[in-house]
DNA sequence: AAAACTACCTGAGTGC
DNA sequence: TGCACTCAGGTAGTTT
């Protein structure tokens, strides 16, 4: 399911295909995603992309006449095809691209979303009150540690808050966790600060590990290619309930946090 | 302000 | 084999 890796390795995949690619049509084939999408999307048809890039786990590409912005949902993935192409169940949504080829959206369940932003993009709600971006500059110790100032909140549902810090879902909140040596049910506010400081370094280090490698396929996430990402083999408690720890042998753990599933090492993480 | 909970949706998996 | 059921997941929006 895309994640912050998932996300970006969609990006850099399509990045190739779309900048300064005219649009040459837009198909919308199902607009009931988690919001309709707008009618005055069509108004992209004749214009070139400029950019594209992504802010938390949105996707946002840019154009003269707005910002299209996407979301994946849970199990949205985006895919560069040419026209041609039959289309598949749960193919929602197409840019066609300098009339040869289509960047196409497919989303089973439909939590994703596809948007026209006409104000600077920073200022739209959904993006306005972001938390920074776990691999910039301004997702510090120091910061984190501050955030937690009187939250009761389990660490591990504080971290998945995107108005803390973006990009950090079910798994990898796990992974870091795991890798910080840190309880999920831990009170964020008790977490120390050198606790902290090794929580920001795990967050970092499986986010990027995991880029690397075209991100987690657990069950449906496929890269714009159509190719599998390889981090599942790197997982080390998400999804391995009753298997042994891969650093001490004891048997991991599965507990439900805020309605999710969380694993963790009951013998590494205090 | 923060926490708890709901809604949205479908495919995969389970148990009968 | 088929049916009924549960579960997974991201996050905006509502309620406590």
């Amino acid at each position: 399911m895309p994640e912050l890796p998932e996300v970006e390795t969609t990006l850099r995949g399509i990045v190739p295909h779309v900048i300064g690619r005219k649009i040459t049509a837009v198909i919308v084939r199902n607009a009931n995603l988690r919001w309709k999408v707008p009618a005055d999307i069509q108004t992209l048809k004749g214009c070139r992309i400029a950019a594209a890039r992504r802010r938390g786990k949105y996707l946002l590409l840019e154009t003269d006449r707005g910002t299209l912005l996407m979301h994946l949902g849970m199990s949205g993935s985006l895919r560069v095809i040419e026209s041609a192409a039959p289309w598949r169940a749960h193919d929602h949504f197409a840019l066609e691209l300098d009339g040869v080829r289509q960047l196409r959206l497919h989303d089973p369940r439909r939590f994703g979303c596809v948007l026209l932003l006409h104000e600077d993009p920073a200022t739209h709600p959904l993006l306005r009150d972001l938390g920074p971006e776990p691999l910039g500059d301004e997702f510090t110790a120091d910061y984190l540690f501050q955030r937690a100032r009187g939250r009761a909140a389990p660490v591990k549902q504080f971290i998945m808050d995107s108005k803390i810090v973006v990009g950090v879902g079910n798994i990898y909140a796990c992974e870091s966790l795991f890798l910080a040596g840190i309880r999920p049910t831990r009170k964020a506010g008790k977490v120390s600060r050198a606790e902290c400081s090794r929580l920001v370094a795990a967050i970092r280090r499986v986010l990027a590990a995991s880029i690397k490698q075209g991100g987690t396929t657990l069950r449906d996430f496929l890269r714009e290619d159509g190719e599998p990402g390889y981090f599942k083999q790197s997982l080390r408690v998400y999804d391995r309930e009753g298997q042994p720890c891969k650093k001490c042998g004891a048997l991991v753990k599965r507990i439900v946090l805020g309605q999710r599933g969380t694993c963790f090492c009951p013998a590494c993480q205090k």
